[in-house]
This record gives structure tokens, sequence and C-alpha cells, in this order.
DNA sequence: GACCCGGGTGACAGACTTGTCAACGGCGGG
DNA sequence: CCCGCCGTTGACAAGTCTGTCACCCGGGTC
């Protein structure tokens, strides 16, 4: 899910916001100031930052930068001054895009999906680190020392689930029915010859497993 | 330097952009009409497309899709409209940003600024090599050994899904979604059938295929 | 030590998938 | 009308994956 963080000092706009964000299925945050933002953002680490720089305790073009110290999350300016200048300030300062007050929401939805879009595409891929080797869920791509790794359906499947659920112990009987399907309870031999499978293709030491971890009697756990 | 296509039926305006651009450093290319646009965005591959909607050949989101078909170049739009839904077409269709005039040059520029700053993601051209073969997305053309190959309509659609997701796997489903409709799940003959059409006329070795692969039980890949 | 139990490993036959050849019918152009 | 091109379909050998079995290991219990 796209993570959103709405910055402003308004509670009836920061509702608003949120309301219509979530209901297009973004996953909202707020934070009332600039310090709070800053921070926010190092928590959660968000997919784009909406910024109203009409902010009580600093000027908005030094959370631009502050955020920009660290960051290149796209950042979607909300002001209620038109002036050139203010927008240049802005820009100049690192945010991507500036809307002005008072603003229609479904251009301000339509600008959302065009910086989150860039976001997107602009390449990051989740990889995941496993003994020597590297697993990107997303083009569904294994390698190690370069070279590149097949795994089959079944082992993307069982892979996958475990992968999603980093430092979670997932039961035998999930891990079953979200690969095999609901009317596999007891086949827990499956589950041992794939694990050793992807051990063998994965982890440094298939004997000595790392972080594709069994737990007798109840299941196993990708530890990162 | 940075190259910056700009889009104008109006003689004056695309005058006054030339100019104001160069000051700034960018390298400019003009096209008056949507057609030209096209041509030159391949041809050039600009860092940026400045593109005014009121062309008198094409609808402007048109070229917009014409353009995303093959790059992720930034497209910043300018307009007399300032209606909300033209703004939220241009932007769902694949626009970044939207300017309506009359606006102010500096604004303009610093929104030219913060669209060009993120640009830079590399390996954005038309033209894809497989094999022995180049194929250019953007008009529809594959030569190999300087002699054109003619694809078929299916050919080219099926060929665009995997170019466009460079060393992704693409699912068998997802395929025959895109390419034959939502109605087709389970046709994968269709799918053995045209990559063994593409393979034969793309790839150095039809046989041992290289950049178009089969991964089994799952989909197709392209690797670049 | 003998025994049991849950887990790891190697091998293999059957089921499924894939690449390929061949053929059919619709459609537009000459 | 005939012809060539294209999309669709059927059939089948070669190849890949899956489920299953037999067997091993280590730890706990008596």
């Amino acid at each position: 899910m796209i993570k959103i963080l709405v910055v402003d000092d308004e509670p009836q706009i920061a509702r608003a916001l949120r309301i219509n964000l979530s209901a297009h299925g973004y996953e909202v945050t707020t934070a009332p100031d600039g310090a709070q933002a800053l921070r926010a953002a190092a928590g959660v680490v968000p997919d784009l930052v909406v910024l109203d720089l009409g902010l009580p305790d600093m000027d908005g073009t030094e959370v631009i930068t502050g955020l920009r110290g660290w960051t290149s999350v796209p950042i979607l300016v909300l002001s209620g001054r038109a002036a050139s200048a203010e927008k240049i300030a802005a820009l100049d300062a690192g945010a991507d895009d500036y809307v002005t007050k008072p603003f229609d929401i479904g251009e301000l939805l339509a600008r959302v999906r065009a910086a989150t879009r860039r976001g997107n595409a602009a390449g990051d891929s989740p990889v995941t680190e496993i003994g020597g080797a590297t697993v990107n869920l997303a083009v569904r791509e294994v390698k190690r020392d370069g070279k590149e790794v097949r795994l089959t359906k079944t082992e993307w499947q069982l892979l996958e689930v475990l992968l999603r659920n980093p430092g979670k112990l997932v039961g035998q009987r999930e891990l079953l029915h979200r690969v095999w399907g609901p009317n596999y309870d007891r086949e827990t031999n499956y589950l041992r010859q794939y694990m050793a499978q992807l051990r063998r293709k994965l982890e440094a030491d298939p004997a000595r497993p790392v972080h594709l971890l069994t737990e007798p009697g109840m299941g196993y756990r990708f530890r990162p």
C-alpha cells in the first residue's frame, strides 16, 4: 500500500485530506507541524509527502530542505499564497509540485497519482538479501554471485509467503494453505522438500541455514 | 546539456519559450504539432517535454500516451484551459505537471527545474536491441541487418508488453489479458505460438533464446 | 542402548507444460 | 474468383516440475 504523510496544522484540512486519500486506497499518516513531520518521515518513510506551507513552528522551505537532506521522496506543496516567488522558492528547495488553495480535490488526487507513479517507476525494487543471494520479488529474480538462480513456481510461492512476513513465524498449516490450497493440512513433507530446495539455492551453507529457519513442530521463519 | 522539446503550434509562444529556456542553459528543440513531436522525441530523446495541449492535429492526451508508450521522460503540460477535468485527464494520461496560461515565466522555469532535477534515470531509449535486431517501439519498426522485419499487430502487442517490463517476469495470465483481452485465461497455446514467431523474427538463434525467455509454469521475460 | 518422532535428503515415475508442425477459416487485395 | 496473410486450433514429442517413497540423521525418552 502507498504511504502518504500529510503535514498540515489546520485540523479540518488535515482531516479532509486523510478521508479523501484513505478512500482512494492510500495509507495516511498526519503531522501537525514541521518538527513532527520530519520525525514521522524518518519513522515510516512515506512514498509521498503532502506539505502545507503555513506551519506554526518553522518555515515550509525548511521542512523541505530538512527532508531533502536524506530522502528523495516526492513532496507536494499546498499553500494559500499564490505569489510566484513563493512557488519558486518551494520548488527550488526541492518540492516536486505546488498547488494553491483553494484546490479541487480531484485535481489534487490526480497530482498525487502523478507524483507516486514517478516514484514507483523510478525503480525502487524491493530486494532481500539471503546469504549470498539477492531476491527481487517484484521481477521474480534471484542472483547469487552475479549469476541467475532459477526458482520454480512452487518455490517462488513458498518463498514469497515467508519473505512477506519477515521475522515472523509462519505455521505449517498456513504455508500449506497459501501455497497448495485450503485442502492441504498435514502434508508437511511438501514443506520439508521445498524448504530444502530453497535453502540449497539461497543459503550460503544449506546444512546450517541462517535465514530460512525451522521451528520444530510449528512452522518456518524468515530472518532478514 | 539538458535537452528540452517544446511542442506548441503558436509561433510566438514557442519562440518565447525557446528564448527563455535557451537563456537558462537548456538545449531546445521545437515541434509545431503532435506527429512531429512524437517523431522528434524518438529522434533526440529529450530530458523534458513541454507540451501545449492546443495542437492542430491531435488531442493532447494522445500525444502523452504516444510518448508514454516507450519513454518515461517528464512531460510538463501547458494549457489555456483551467478546468479540473482537463488537468486530471492529462495527468492521468501520464503528464507530470500541468500549468495554465497565462503563466509566470519564473514559475515555469522553477517547475522545469523540479521536473528535470530527478529526471535522469537512464536507459530510456525508444530502441531496444534483441539479438541482431533493433526494435523501435515509438514508430513500430524492426530492423535486422539493415533490412526491415514485419511484425503483425498481435506480435507487436505481445512484444510491447514484454519490452515495457524489461527484466521483469510477466505472468501468462497477464500477457493473455493484455494482448487478447480479459476473457482469455488459459489459452497458453496462443502465447507459445506467438512467442515462437517473435523468437524466429528477432532472436539470433531462435532455438536458444537469449532475450525472450520462458519461465516454465509462470510466464515469459524480456532480458535486455 | 533401543526406540520413537520430527525433520532433511536423494531418486524417480507420472503429470503437466512447452516448442513445434500442420491445418483451417476469415478477410482484403488484385 | 483466387491468393496470400493472419489469427485460431489441434496434435504430439521433448522437456520440466510435482508428488511420493525410501532412507538418513539427531534429540528426547525409557
